[in-house]
DNA sequence: GCAGAGCGGAACGATCCGTTCCACTGATAT
DNA sequence: ATATCAGTGGAACGGATCGTTCCGCTCTGC
């Protein structure tokens, strides 16, 4: 008998019950462990992911066609996740504000190394790239509203934003929550660069698309 | 015939001819293409090192006795790269732009990524401990240093410069020139939030040997 | 009490990869 | 000139890995 987890259903109301509630519960389950993984290890076997869950292989492989199928889910989650944050971030009324929190919010969800990592070990849809064209407009309004609140240094661009949470992300350690910890430290470094009157940044700045050679795949 | 590269031998001086110089040649050869095929993807063939410098399996499995022998010899290199940058920065009079200078250097060498993300592939001489200990002192000279000139905030530790490092190395783009550049960028903003007179950063900050975990094995 | 949804995990086949091996070449020594 | 052999390219090998399939079992829902 797997997952013997939590307590036992309602049947009163839509609550699932028996085999079915574990379905149910296999469901997110599996959606965490293959997270969690891939994070740590892009090129993670599926057995591995089958293993941190808790489940057998077939119980993946009921749900994903295929591995590359899982990623794409994943990646489509992560960029999903990404653009609610964004929205979020938007609501708030201080321009300055609305852009920190929307970084930190990023950082801790850890949603930009999954996406930025797993991007190139699958074939993209169609409905990726709409989102993804949404989340840089959502970004470019997030930076536009920064900046015309007067903390943003001007010379900062949209792109400069990707660059930002690559390097939050590349910061790890086993501890999720130290990781965590590390990473807003990280920001508020980043943060008090990204304030006014400091000498002009170097070098041309990021332009748009020089980062799509992400999503070709890799060999 | 391998190799035909460049002119002939003087054979007056010391200098090396036909065979012993192509091997020579293969020498440097293999080493600045293990480095660029590792930097690239640590879990990389030695076979791609091979087609990259332009040579045979056995040209390499001359030179050294497995990979694990190469990977060693790569991440030795790197932090012998890392204590030069370090040890010249240290002639800089003023306390910052050695700190600043020694920053970029290691940046532009791309040194630090290659040491970080070899770390755990292969199982650690003495010597390369003893070089980790002598590194970690110079940057905490640096730190020090800086922290006297007065420019850089009281609450950064050594520790931190890690974190930084690799969050610039996290940075890449298919350009290796290009990834300078970006990476400065990034660094310069890097810079400018460590300057004085920011709220102080956020959490506990990072501990001596809260980073040893990277040289066990992984697996 | 029966049908089948859901599952665990062994088994399979296709790579992939580190390492070895062998035949060959051309510089060097005699 | 000729023999030698350091240096080399690359095929071949054996082991490991990994995605996927498949089979037999369990336990639910009817």
């Amino acid at each position: 008998m797997p997952n013997p987890t939590d307590s036992p259903p309602l049947t009163g109301r839509r609550a699932l019950t028996g085999r079915r509630a574990q379905a149910a519960r296999n469901d997110t389950v599996i959606l965490e462990a293959a997270r969690a993984v891939f994070l740590a290890d892009p090129k993670a076997p599926v057995a591995a992911v089958a293993e941190r869950a808790g489940v057998g292989i077939s119980a993946l492989y009921r749900r994903y066609a295929s591995k590359e199928d899982l990623l794409r889910k994943l990646c489509d989650d992560g960029l999903r996740a990404f653009i609610a944050a964004a929205e979020e971030a938007a609501d708030e009324p201080d321009g300055w504000a609305a852009f920190a929190g929307f970084l930190t919010r990023v950082v801790d969800a850890d949603v930009h190394s999954l996406t930025v990592h797993l991007a190139g070990t699958f074939t993209p849809t169609e409905e990726l790239g709409r989102a993804a064209i949404r989340a840089n407009e959502l970004v470019d309004g997030l930076v536009r509203r920064a900046r015309a609140a007067g903390r943003l240094r001007p010379d900062v661009v949209p792109q400069d934003v990707g660059l930002l949470l690559e390097g939050c992300a590349a910061i790890r350690v086993p501890d999720p929550e130290r990781t965590r910890q590390l990473r807003r430290r990280h920001l508020a470094l980043l943060l008090a660069g990204l304030a006014r009157d400091e000498p002009p940044l170097p070098g041309p700045p990021p332009a748009a698309g020089e980062f799509d050679w992400r999503w070709e795949r890799r060999e």
